[in-house]
DNA sequence: TATGAATGAGTGTTCATTCAT
DNA sequence: AATGAATGAACACTCATTCAT
């Protein structure tokens, strides 16, 4: 087997792992996230995973970069779409709401790996995670230099703020999800867009 | 001995075993919440807790609802306090970032909950939840009529963002702790601030 | 069941544990010692034996606390049958090996609990350790004393010699066994006989 | 390849894989001693070692032949420098004890190669250990022919002790190190000197 | 009603060995 | 001859739950 085969077959079984511990998360979320149930659902044993990934803890973090990438496209497209910067903001919101119903275990994940015993390093989140911030920055100053957004707005908290509640209001919604079903007719969609307008009024 | 006897025999008991689990589950958070623990700060025996409580699981669901019921009666307290309609909603937001910052471990026994296999029925929980929906809706409701909120908002939906953005922001705030100090010098407190800002603007 | 009853209940379910330890150390040696082999041997499930020590590690060091208060005896006993102070130090040279002999598994244990990584309190083992320090200084101190041991030997290096050259002769001579019998018709006994002569003339 | 040539390179493997053995042995110690490390550091697969060797166990009754070659060399080395017969076995117990001061990891490998599981044949081990007796042997019989060893010693029971004691001294006291450290301040070599003052006058 | 000893399926992780290429 | 990806049985240890007393 040549290098160029076998480092191709060595990068698809990383993804067939990751494959399968993304499907894994998805099905049982942290709490029932389990090597044993990883190894079962690739159909490899339980050594060759370790081959792959040092750790249990190693993979959720691979995991976790990779979502948070997947959220920083969703908001660049999305707010691709819009000159208006407000509406920036607003399709911001919108592209973490939907991101984060299709991909709800990635938030427990984020408090997994926010325990003191997690050892694993986290370089590329962090570095992501900073470009996220970069993003939402630029929006703002933008916003504020055209006037759509006023400028008592401190640019650094209010960037953190917005993404903050972007991804903590859907977050927080998800998880009552079941209660708001069994109050009220209360669509998700309708909330966010509320959420959404407020959040643009409380910054114009 | 008489029924009544009995039953409040039975309630105390139950108090008894919720008392000690509370107290387990804030010295050793959700992870190192175990019925031995509780057992032994009960100084009960484990049967005693299971003729109680059919589970661990039960348990938590009734913890989960009693916290529910502290954070209403902090939004009450915090909201007393001032007269101001955008004041008292204001109050609200540092209400629910307070408590959290106090009370972490419900943050994970909330997503403990989340799980796919958590089966526990959570009435009380539900209830709780609508009583604090009462609370907010009817902030909402008078400082539309005293023409402090802008009536354009839908009161039902509004609530729900305020609720779901106070507690979601803090919970979002709180997993990202270390990356936001990594990054820069950013004060949770400061943040709390700059959010009650963009919410009570927005609803203006 | 009465505090008392389960009080020797509890014992002998701990001593049911030691026993099968310790039937497990003399059949697979130190290296080959694992808890499913000690549960197995006691027919308890997992759990119990986890009951009654935090550890394999402790149980080792109940076990090696044990051994050494059981060697002291026998030092003892057999001292006791010799008036003349050589003879007496003739006698644990015996005793050492008959002790060995019987209870090979012992050796590798003290190695074991010696590394670095070994977390157990064994305040036990070092009281008894003491104590069997203390029996055979007294030995030498009355010989020396009576003439019966040469003056110019330091007592504490004395004894702590006469200590370990015994147990540790005797060691190498277990671990050369198949060796030795290859080589030539060496009985054992016979060899501790000449080690002994040549201790007891060494320190006369 | 002619087979000379191939047999060269088959010993040379076989060289390169025991040198690289022992490194990681040195290292690691026989508990961190993998085969995974000892192809690391060889730079070869794993299939190849088991080309070579047929177990790990194999490996390391090949080292443990090689380390007593290593240790007989110390002996003849230190006891050349010694005219006097009970000079040189004195001079033996110190270079025992340097030896396997310098060489720990090759204590725990005896102990590794008595577990009851291990079946590898060990010819080589025991014809060296056979050069290693002949030699003390040798000291023993000019000394006792030059009148410098009392003559009622048992050349070959004699020898053994010798050799026994002196290694299974070291091996006592490496255990027992912390204890005695505990204890007195102890120094080791103050020890193996009052054993060689012992053992000398034992047999002179 | 209360007990608490016992259970055993499950956790993440390791590593000697194999075998198709 | 040489490779190295894959294996899977072990390992120490945990903890929710049960049930005979």
């Amino acid at each position: 087997m040549s290098p160029v085969t076998s480092e191709l077959h060595s990068m698809s079984r990383r993804q067939q792992i990751l494959t399968s511990a993304e499907t894994v998360l998805k099905d049982k979320g942290i709490e029932g996230f389990t090597m044993d149930l990883v190894v079962k659902h690739a159909e490899i044993a339980k050594g060759t995973a370790y081959k792959y990934f040092k750790s249990k803890d190693e993979i959720l973090a691979v995991i976790s970069a990779r979502a948070l990438e997947m959220l920083l496209h969703d908001f660049e497209k999305g707010a691709a779409k819009e000159s208006n910067y407000t509406a920036k903001i607003r399709s911001i919101c919108f592209s973490a709401y939907r991101f984060y119903v299709r991909h709800k275990a990635y938030w427990n994940l984020i408090s997994y790996m926010e325990r003191p015993e997690f050892e694993i390093d986290i370089k590329d989140y962090i570095r992501i995670s900073q470009e996220l911030q970069d993003f939402c920055e630029d929006i703002i100053e933008t916003g504020k230099s055209r006037g759509e957004i006023r400028t008592d707005l401190p640019t650094r908290e209010g960037q953190l703020v917005l993404w903050a509640s972007c991804v903590g209001v859907v977050q927080f919604l998800e998880s009552k999800k079941r209660i708001l079903r069994n109050v009220h007719n209360i669509s998700l969609e309708g909330m966010i867009s509320t959420y959404a307008d407020m959040i643009t009024k409380g910054i114009s």
